[in-house]
DNA sequence: CTAGGGTTAG
C-alpha cells in the first residue's frame, strides 16, 4: 500500500524549490512506523493510494482529512496522516500550517512545535497559535520565549499576539518584561482600540496589583465589554478593593453591559469579602434574574458569599441545590462550615464527599485538618494525615502547616516536629514555621520555640505578626522573661510590623506573672486603646501574687471600659477568695447575681471510642459514677502514700477543711481522668483530656502523682495550653 | 487557520 522511501524521494524532488527541505522536515519529525497504539486501523481515515493521484487531489484529500481529525481531536489520526505525507513525500507550506493546527487542536503542542521549528517561513497566524497555546496550557515560559524569538526575527506582533502574551508575563511574574511588551503595543496603536488586547493588559496589571494603571487603561478603552469589566473587577477583589469592584459592576451594568456568570462569581466574592449580606442578597437576585444560578462557578461563589457573611444556613441551602457538586464546591462548603464554627458538620461533609468518590485535594485536606485542630480531634486528624500521605499532598505547604497546627493543637508536639522536620528548606515558608513555633508554645517548649524563631531569621525568613504572637506566647507559657523582652524589643524595632494587642498581652502576662507589675502597667500605657483583655491579663497575675489592692484598682479600670465585664468580676472574686477575704467574696457574688453575671462552670471532657464524656465539678451523674468514685478513692490512697497532700488553698469557697478536701476531690479534671483510666486499661494508650478553664494547682499536682502511680501518659489541654504528664512530671515545668 | 475575564486556603 505505502510507497517505499525511494519512490517517495523521487516524487518529492519534482516539487518546488522548498521540496528538499520539506522532505527532510516531514521525514525527521516522525518515525516511518507508527507505534502500535497509534496505528489504529480507523475506518474513518481513507487515505488515497499515491499511484496516479494528482498533487492537487492529494492536497484536497489531506486538507479534508486533517480538518475532520482536528474536529474529532484524534491525535492518532493526525499522526497517521502525517506519516502518510512522510511516505508520499508530499510537502506543502499551507499543509504544514494545517498540520500544526491539527496538532494544536489535538492538544499536542510538542508535535506542533517540532514542525514549527523546521518551517522555513512562518506566517504570523502560526506564531500566534503556538504562543497562545503555550500560554493557555500554562507553559508560559515557552510561549514568551517564542514571542521573543518572533520579535528578534522581525515579525510584527499583531492584536492576536498581544492578546495572549500579557497573560504569560503575568503568569511568570515578569512585570518589567510585560511593560516592555506594552511599549511595543503602544507603537502599534492597538492598545485601546482592540478590547481583546485591552482586557489582556488590564488583567496583567491587575494581577501585578497595579490597580491604578489597570483603571487608567480601562477608562481609555473605547468599546468596553463584559470581559474587560470582569478583568478589572477581579483585580479589585484580589487586592482588597472590594467596594471599588462593586462600583465598577454598577457602572458597567448601567452602561448596558450584560454581566455573565464570570462577572457574577467575582462580584459575589467582593460581597463575601465585605461580608455585606445586603448587597450579597441583591446580587443573588440579579444572578437569578439573568439566569446564571445554574452555572457552577457562580454557584460556588454564591455559597462562599453566604458563608463569609455568616449565613451558613443559606450557604447550605445553595449547596443542597447542586445536582452534582464538584471538588471545589465541596471544599468551599466544608470551608464555610469550619469558618462558621461547625466543625463536626464539616467533617461529616468531608466524609460524605469521599463517599461520593471525589478525591480531596490540598485545599480540602487542609480545611478538614483545621476542623480537627479546633476540636483537637487527634484520631480523626491522624486519619487525615494518612490520607495526605496516600494522595501525595505531604509536600504542599498549606497542608503541612495545617498538619503541624493540628498536631500542635492536639498536644502532640512530637508529631508536629516530625511532620515539620520532614520539610526541605525550600519547602518551608513563614506560615509553616509559625505553626511549628505555635505548637511549641502550646506544648510549653519555650526554649525550642525561641530557637526556631532565631533559626528562621538565620535562614532568611522574615518573621511576621503571627510569628511574634507565637514566639511571645511561647515565652509567656514557659516564663522566659528575658527572651520575651529581647524578642519584644526586636518587634518594636521592626518597622514592618505594628505591635498588636496580642503581642502586648503576651508581654503583660510575662511581666505580671514575674511580679513586675509596674513594668506591665507601663506597657499597657503604651497601647493606644488598651482593651479589657490586657487589663484582665494583669488581673490574672494579681491573683497569682495575691495583690488585692492592685486587683481592685485594675478591676475598676476594666469596668470603666466594659461596665458589665464578667471576667473581671470573677477574677476579683477569686483574688478575694485566695486571700481569704470571704466578706468581699460574698459581696462580689451578690453584685454578680444582681448583674446576672454567671461564672462559666468548669468542665472537662474526654473522647472514648468516638463518644465524648463531659464532667462538671462534683458531677456524679455519669452512669459509671460509682466506679469512678471507687477509682478516685483507690488512686488517692496510692498517691497519698507517695506524698500527695491535697492543697485546699485552691478551693475558693468558704468551707471547712474537710468540705474543701471533698470539693477538691471532685474537680472535673479528676473525674475525667478517673473515668479515662477505667475505660482504657491498656498501659500504652495515653489519656487525653480537655478542660474549658485553666487547670487548678492541686489537680496539677494530683495528675503528676497519678501519672507516676499508674505508669501512664496523661495529656491535659486547658484553656491556654497543653500539659503532658509523664512519670510524675509535667511538660510545663510547673509554670503555667 | 489565531485572541481577553471567573470557583476553594493559613
Amino acid at each position: 500500500m505505502y510507497l517505499c522511501p525511494k519512490i517517495a524521494f523521487k516524487r518529492s524532488v519534482s516539487f518546488n524549490s522548498f521540496s528538499n527541505l520539506f522532505f527532510r522536515f516531514f521525514q525527521t519529525t516522525l518515525p516511518n512506523q507508527l507505534p502500535n497504539h497509534l496505528n489504529t486501523n480507523n475506518s474513518k481515515l481513507d487515505l488515497p493510494s499515491l499511484d496516479g493521484t494528482s498533487t492537487s487531489q492529494l492536497f484536497q484529500t489531506y486538507t479534508n482529512h486533517l480538518r475532520q481529525c482536528a474536529e474529532r481531536k484524534s491525535l492518532a489520526e493526525v499522526k497517521t496522516i502525517h506519516l502518510h505525507m512522510n511516505k508520499s513525500g508530499f510537502p506543502h507550506l499551507s499543509l504544514g500550517n494545517k498540520l500544526i493546527h491539527a496538532y494544536l487542536k489535538c492538544d499536542s503542542i510538542d508535535d506542533a512545535r517540532k514542525l514549527f521549528d523546521e518551517m522555513p517561513q512562518r506566517h504570523i497566524v502560526i506564531w500566534n497559535s503556538m504562543i497562545s497555546t503555550y500560554i493557555r496550557q500554562k507553559r508560559s515560559r515557552e510561549g514568551i520565549h517564542l514571542f521573543e524569538m518572533m520579535v528578534l526575527e522581525g515579525v510584527i506582533a499583531d492584536e492576536f499576539t498581544f492578546s495572549s502574551v500579557f497573560k504569560g508575563f503575568a503568569d511568570l511574574g515578569l512585570l518589567h518584561e510585560g511593560r516592555k511588551a506594552h511599549g511595543r503595543l503602544l507603537v502599534s496603536g492597538l492598545e485601546v482600540s482592540n478590547v481583546f488586547v485591552g482586557s489582556a493588559l488590564v488583567d496583567m496589571y491587575s494581577k501585578f496589583g497595579k490597580m491604578r494603571e489597570s483603571r487608567l487603561l480601562f477608562d481609555r478603552i473605547v468599546e468596553k465589554d463584559v470581559v474587560l469589566a470582569t478583568a478589572l473587577i477581579v483585580g479589585y477583589t484580589q487586592y482588597g478593593e472590594d467596594g471599588e469592584a462593586l462600583q465598577v459592576f454598577r457602572d458597567v451594568v448601567i452602561e448596558g453591559i450584560k454581566p455573565n456568570d464570570y462577572t457574577f462569581s467575582s462580584v459575589l466574592i467582593a460581597c463575601g469579602n465585605l461580608a455585606d449580606m445586603c448587597i450579597g442578597k441583591q446580587i443573588h437576585s440579579l444572578v437569578l434574574k439573568y439566569g446564571f444560578e445554574a452555572a457552577v462557578a457562580s454557584r460556588t461563589s454564591l455559597l462562599t458569599m453566604y458563608s463569609k457573611c455568616g449565613l451558613i444556613d443559606d450557604c447550605l441551602k445553595v449547596f443542597d441545590r447542586f445536582a452534582n457538586a464538584n471538588l471545589v464546591t465541596w471544599t468551599s462548603v466544608i470551608m464555610g462550615l469550619v469558618q462558621n464554627g461547625r466543625e463536626e458538620s464539616a467533617l461529616l461533609m468531608f466524609r460524605q464527599m469521599i463517599q461520593c468518590a471525589i478525591s480531596p485535594n490540598a485545599f480540602t485536606l487542609s480545611t478538614a485538618l483545621r476542623a480537627c485542630s479546633t476540636l483537637a480531634m487527634f484520631v480523626e486528624g491522624k486519619q487525615i494525615h494518612a490520607l495526605i500521605m496516600k494522595s501525595g499532598y505531604n509536600t504542599d505547604r498549606f497542608t503541612v502547616a495545617a498538619l503541624v497546627d493540628m498536631y500542635g493543637k492536639c498536644g502532640n508536639t512530637e508529631m508536629a516536629i516530625s511532620v515539620f522536620s520532614g520539610l526541605e528548606l525550600d519547602e518551608l515558608d513563614v506560615v509553616s514555621v509559625n505553626s511549628m513555633i505555635y505548637s511549641y508554645a502550646q506544648g510549653g517548649y519555650g526554649i525550642e520555640a525561641v530557637r526556631l524563631y532565631d533559626q528562621m531569621q538565620y535562614f532568611g525568613f522574615e518573621p511576621n505578626d503571627v510569628t511574634y504572637v507565637s514566639v511571645l506566647s511561647a515565652c509567656s507559657n514557659a516564663g522566659l522573661l528575658d527572651e520575651g523582652c529581647r524578642i519584644f524589643s526586636s518587634l518594636k524595632s521592626n518597622v514592618r510590623i505594628e505591635p498588636s494587642r496580642d503581642h502586648y498581652a503576651c508581654m503583660v502576662d510575662l511581666l505580671g506573672r514575674a511580679g513586675r507589675f509596674e513594668e506591665a502597667e507601663a506597657l499597657i500605657a503604651q497601647v493606644k486603646n488598651p482593651d479589657v483583655v490586657l487589663w484582665r491579663t494583669l488581673l490574672g497575675a494579681c491573683k497569682i501574687h495575691g495583690k488585692v489592692e492592685l486587683g481592685e484598682r485594675i478591676t475598676s479600670k476594666i469596668l470603666e471600659i466594659e461596665p458589665g465585664d464578667e471576667g473581671a468580676h470573677i477574677l476579683l472574686t477569686n483574688i478575694y477568695a485566695s486571700a481569704g477575704h470571704w466578706n468581699e467574696v460574698t459581696k462580689m457574688k451578690i453584685i454578680m447575681k444582681e448583674m446576672k453575671l454567671k461564672k462559666s462552670p468548669a468542665m472537662s471532657w474526654i473522647e472514648i471510642d468516638k463518644n465524648v464524656h463531659t464532667f462538671m465539678a462534683g458531677d456524679l451523674s455519669h452512669p459509671r459514677a460509682i466506679e469512678i468514685d471507687k477509682e478516685l478513692e483507690s488512686l488517692n490512697e496510692k498517691i497519698k502514700v507517695m506524698g500527695y497532700l491535697p492543697d485546699t488553698s485552691f478551693v475558693l469557697q468558704d468551707l471547712n477543711e474537710k468540705e474543701k478536701e471533698r470539693s477538691l476531690n471532685y474537680h472535673s479534671e479528676k473525674l475525667t481522668i478517673a473515668f479515662g483510666l477505667l475505660s482504657s486499661r491498656k498501659k500504652t494508650t495515653c489519656i487525653r483530656i480537655f478542660k474549658n478553664l485553666r487547670v487548678c494547682g492541686d489537680c496539677h499536682t494530683w495528675i503528676k502523682f497519678v501519672s507516676k502511680v499508674v505508669g501512664r501518659e496523661i495529656i491535659a489541654r486547658d484553656a491556654k495550653r497543653f500539659h503532658q504528664f509523664k512519670d510524675g512530671l509535667c511538660s510545663c515545668g510547673d509554670y503555667w
